[in-house]
DNA sequence: CGCCCGTCGAATGTCAACAATCGACAACTT
DNA sequence: AAGTTGTCGATTGTTGACATTCGACGGGCG
């Protein structure tokens, strides 16, 4: 069977194309931290009613990407080192979790894969350069992986949805960001290892140990700016 | 100044509203498990325009009490006891992390409100009588409590909101269901001299024990009913 | 000059009507 | 009898109009 018969056509509601346009923009930042948005104004530019814009910014806030004040509107939420902070151990808690549960229930074949997405990684040219390491997300991600083999469909469904969509705000992905380029790669060949290992605690301590050395150098690496920005 | 005038008039719009309505008949099992929502004959119920509903709906997708297949409708999420453990296994990895958190910024005063909290739990007739550990949310529940003093704004959302929503509509606090009151009670105990140790993996074991007590028994609680509706 | 009040325009909240989609059922064909 | 097609009613998705709320601004008063 062709290409275009081999996979279902799914219906796609104006709601949905909204969610993602606005999902897009703010984390491209099109959309800035604690701008203002107006249904009528939107919409127009979007072409389409209000009530289809209200649905879709109904949605984001449930996911902590849009605020709302009643009856003065709503912004995209704001963005803090503290946030920040909290979403990174929020998430090393989760991926910690999936880490551990994963390291049971992987398969020789699968761990195999994954160090073959790793060896895939250290390939890529900006990770040579140090320039950051950068994942696409779905199967080619090295958490989703992780966060996938848990078995768990609530804590693959956070872990890959709005926490993931946070993160991405933040023009951070839970890897690293620049500078830390190959400790982090480091620590996903030991993650791999332990999961390799079979020993749940290991597992789980080291993926909490690389999303808490992500989060210590987002720190140092914020306060650093700060400093930057005060002395200039 | 008198208690009408304590507290600051807020405006609560028809989706707050019909927000609320529609959870607590979800958590009450008016709206059960599966049920299809039918958004006129809801809207004409509540005295409202589909409008509202609609949004008030999206919000609650948003929070996994109801599902959405587009086109066709909405329905009330449905129980398992895969989904439960999935559930109880999230509530343990972000609980343990909260308590961890706790250990390092509960004041010694807030420590023993929480051993007060505790004896006013235990003189309750039904722990008693051991029908039941239930709490009212808020700031008497010992989760809330703990979740609270993580200092940890997202976690803090996380567990006392949506995550709690879900537990409540398994007619599950996060204690314990009955049959495992004293012990659950012992726990809770346990957790609170694991904080004043001020020792964080004591207090993230203590919690996590807790949880994955909870859990387990919960399965056996699961299991026992498949066999008594088989043989009858 | 500072504070308070009233007005107005922009924007949000809600409503009801129309358009589009889906599933159930009946009729037709093989 | 089984499979396919067409129809129709119920329901969902969207639109645009009207009602309500809020904040900014200007005018009046002390």
């Amino acid at each position: 069977m062709a290409e275009s018969f081999s996979t279902k056509v799914v219906a796609k509601s104006l709601v949905d194309a909204v969610t993602e346009r606005l999902e897009a923009a703010i984390i491209a930042g099109e959309l800035a931290p604690g701008e203002r948005i107006r249904e009528q104004t939107l919409a127009t530019a979007l072409g389409v009613s209000r009530g289809p814009l209200r649905e879709a910014i109904r949605r984001l806030e449930g996911r902590r990407l849009l605020d709302r004040k009643a009856n003065v509107g709503v912004s995209v939420t704001e963005l803090s080192p503290q946030r920040l902070d909290d979403l990174l151990t929020v998430r090393e808690s989760l991926e910690g979790m999936a880490c551990r549960l994963a390291s049971q229930r992987m398969s020789d074949a699968e761990i195999d894969d994954m160090r073959k997405l790793l060896a895939s990684h250290s390939r890529r040219r900006e990770i040579a350069l140090g320039e950051g390491y950068y994942q696409e997300s779905g199967d080619v991600d090295f958490h989703f992986r992780i966060a996938a083999a848990s078995g768990n469909e609530l804590l693959t469904s956070m872990v890959t949805g709005d926490l993931y969509d946070l993160l991405r705000v933040y023009r951070y992905k839970s890897s690293t960001m620049t500078g830390r380029t190959s400790q982090a790669l480091e620590e996903h060949r030991a993650i791999v290892e332990a999961l390799a290992s079979r020993d749940p605690d290991q597992a789980e301590q080291a993926m909490r140990t690389h999303i808490r050395n992500a989060r210590l150098y987002a720190q140092m690496a914020l306060e650093k700016a700060e400093k930057e920005a005060e002395t200039s």
